[in-house]
RNA sequence: GGGCCGAUAGCUCAGCUGGUUAGAGCAACGGACUUUUAAUCCGUUGGUCCCGGGUUCGAGUCCCGGUCGGCUCACCA
């Protein structure tokens, strides 16, 4: 049947050709927009239209659009175009475009196809009656209404007032319903993008968002650099890297997976303030949150703090939010979320002790507390132990599960762990509360301090990220979960960090930068070790930024904000697919 | 990767506990109509029921396997 509908509209297009008529033309400029057309001046009816035209004072335009409805109604036929701007009717009559003319549509004009028009603006009956009852303005073209085409009788040639410029060989779908099927949605994104006028929205909303943050970090004098997506190792943050290979160096290597490095690199060099618009790509599942690549910004201004980036975040959004929609407020998922700074700002211990009922938790510097918060809390009754493993040495963690009466045979530290969870699971409260104990009594007020907030972060994670509705700044991480930031001055358990969660997402993350080379060193180690237990997304050891970090970086601040994730945000869209213009599927 | 759900005409969908030749609207094709706007009216065409097996006298429908997709959990900032 496809094939019926395609052998019909290639004949059509051979007609075409017989005329003498190139159905992929280039030679037709239209004069105005259709938007335009609909703010241009308009004939206050037909009979005004013919006087002017009569007088040679009509307005010729030329327009074009591809045919997206057509009524016919025998002598007289109305067609409605669409431009990148908009929508405008057509009118083609037999009084003005002749027999032939009126033959010559019918015959070879069909839905989808993209052409050109000239004629003159009036509005018709039912767009005068529309305006006076308030449904808006609308104008429509007259086709061949020019004193050149008046001119002598049945003188109207179809080809000089309306031509085929491209002939579409492929049906429209639907023009009521567009295309249900998400997945045909994203594989034929051209199509639509055609009958689809959220999908549009979309789309240029995702470009407003891009140029207002442009012109927001420009007016600040910030540099917009570009920095390399293929390295040799992925650091920055953690994530699994794509791979791939450099034939002509016969090298592995691998996509980026985040700007920061290098973006510090030209900090270093001097260039103090500078950000990254690009793509970032991150070896992951998809979901509705997360595509494996995505486009992310981030930002680095020297000597500023975190606390300057929330001014700037603050400022910055609600500046996008203006721009992009008209109200500092947006309306998400049927829930308004407010941009207008100042923003909630929490201590993410404080966060989740008062959700657990447990108060002001911001100062917590219990292993055995921060265990029975998570407990029941995380994703299952093993992960506080995942958890604790994470962050404590080999030497200490196999330390505290032998005094626990661990298994002492096993071969490597995961049997270890699981054959000591065996043993405890019946009973993981008590187990945690002898686990927390020990661990409390072996180590420094810090790293008890960072493993509880450690803890709670998970809880975070899993229970009330997605509840933070408008903008909050969430503060006071524990330094094992920010590898790259610095360390509060008098409390060198937490960073100097915030994320902003918005509509239970989030939405941006910065820190004041670690410029601390010794210090930065001992945190890679720290990763390294992760990574050596089996932990694939942990960053590896990056010589030639610790040997920048050597040569002096200013004191800076930096943040990353997800654009897709705020175009999410701008647009009201439920899933980060719908903001990208071709998103990542499976091989059909 | 796990669980649940789905795939029928170019598009949007219906198709009952398995039972004649799988339907509708839009689109297409033929016809009528000189101000329509999801135009209307008359007529016609159009199907690998996702793919492959199986059960059955008989499968779009039931079973098994697969492909692709959606939701969700996990992973993941």
């Amino acid at each position: 049947m496809e094939e019926n509908l395609r052998a019909e509209r290639l004949r059509k297009m051979e007609d075409l050709r017989k005329a003498g008529l190139d159905p992929y033309t280039n030679d037709f400029r239209p004069t105005m927009t259709a938007a335009e057309a609909q703010r241009a001046r308009f004939a206050a009816d037909e009979d005004t239209l013919k006087g002017a035209i009569a007088a040679g004072r009509e307005d010729i335009q030329l327009v074009t659009g591809r045919v997206m409805t057509i009524r016919d109604s025998g002598k007289a036929v109305f067609v409605t175009i669409q431009d990148r701007t908009t929508t405008l009717q057509l009118y083609l009559k037999v009084d003005y475009v002749g027999e032939q003319g009126l033959e010559f549509f019918k015959k070879h004009v069909d839905l989808g196809d993209i052409i050109g028009a000239m004629g003159a603006l009036f509005q018709t009956r039912v767009q005068a009656r529309n305006e006076k009852d308030g449904k808006g303005h609308e104008v429509t073209l007259l086709v061949g209404a020019t004193k050149l085409q008046a001119v002598g009788g049945d003188a109207p040639r179809m080809p000089s007032s309306l031509r085929v410029l491209t002939k579409a060989l492929h049906p429209l779908p639907d023009k009521w319903h567009g295309l249900a099927d998400v997945e045909q949605r994203y594989r034929q994104r051209h199509v639509d993008l055609i009958v689809s006028p959220e999908a549009r929205m979309k789309l240029r909303r995702r470009a407003r968002v891009i140029q207002s943050i442009r012109a927001f970090l420009d007016g600040r004098e910030f540099l917009e650099v570009e920095t390399p997506v293929l390295q040799d190792t992925a650091g920055g943050a953690t994530a699994r890297p794509f791979r791939t290979h450099f034939n002509a160096l016969s090298q592995d290597m691998v996509l980026r997976i985040a700007t920061e490095l290098h973006l510090k690199r030209l900090v270093v060099g001097g260039l103090e303030r500078v950000y990254e618009i690009g793509r970032i790509f991150r070896n992951e599942g998809v979901s509705r949150k997360h595509n494996p690549e995505f486009t992310s910004i981030e930002l680095y201004q020297a000597y500023a703090t975190y606390r300057d980036l929330m001014e700037l975040t603050e400022e910055m959004l609600h500046k996008i939010a203006v721009d992009v929609t008209g109200s500092a407020v947006v309306k998400y998922a049927g829930k308004d979320v407010d941009f207008t700074p100042p923003y909630r700002k929490v201590a993410l211990g404080d966060l989740v002790g008062t959700h657990l009922g447990a108060g002001d938790q911001s100062e917590i510097d219990s292993v055995v507390k921060g265990l029975e918060l998570a407990l029941g809390h995380v994703v299952s009754d093993v992960e506080p132990l995942r958890l604790v493993q994470k962050v404590l040495s080999n030497d200490e963690y196999t330390a505290a599960l032998k005094e626990l009466g661990g298994a002492v045979d096993a071969g490597s530290e995961m049997d270890f762990s699981r054959a000591t969870w065996e043993r405890h699971k019946a009973d993981p409260k008590a187990f945690y509360a002898r686990l927390g104990k020990l661990i409390d009594a072996s180590l420094p007020r810090e790293r008890r301090r960072d493993l509880a907030l450690y803890l709670l972060f998970a809880v975070f994670e899993h229970e009330i990220e997605h509840t933070l509705w408008n903008p909050t700044f969430v503060v006071e991480y524990p330094i094992s979960a920010s590898p790259l930031a610095r360390r509060r001055d008098g409390d060198p358990a937490i960073v100097d960090r915030f994320e902003l969660f918005s509509a239970g997402m989030e939405v941006a993350n910065a820190f004041s930068e670690l410029t601390d080379p010794v210090d930065q060193r001992g945190r890679f180690e720290a990763q390294a070790r992760m990574k050596a237990l089996g932990d694939e997304e942990a960053q590896a050891v990056d010589e030639e930024f610790l040997a920048a970090l050597e040569v002096g970086m200013p004191p800076t601040a930096g943040e990353g904000l997800g654009i897709d994730r705020l175009v999410m945000l701008m647009t009201d869209s439920a899933t980060i697919r719908e903001v990208i213009a071709f998103p990542q599927l499976r091989r059909a």
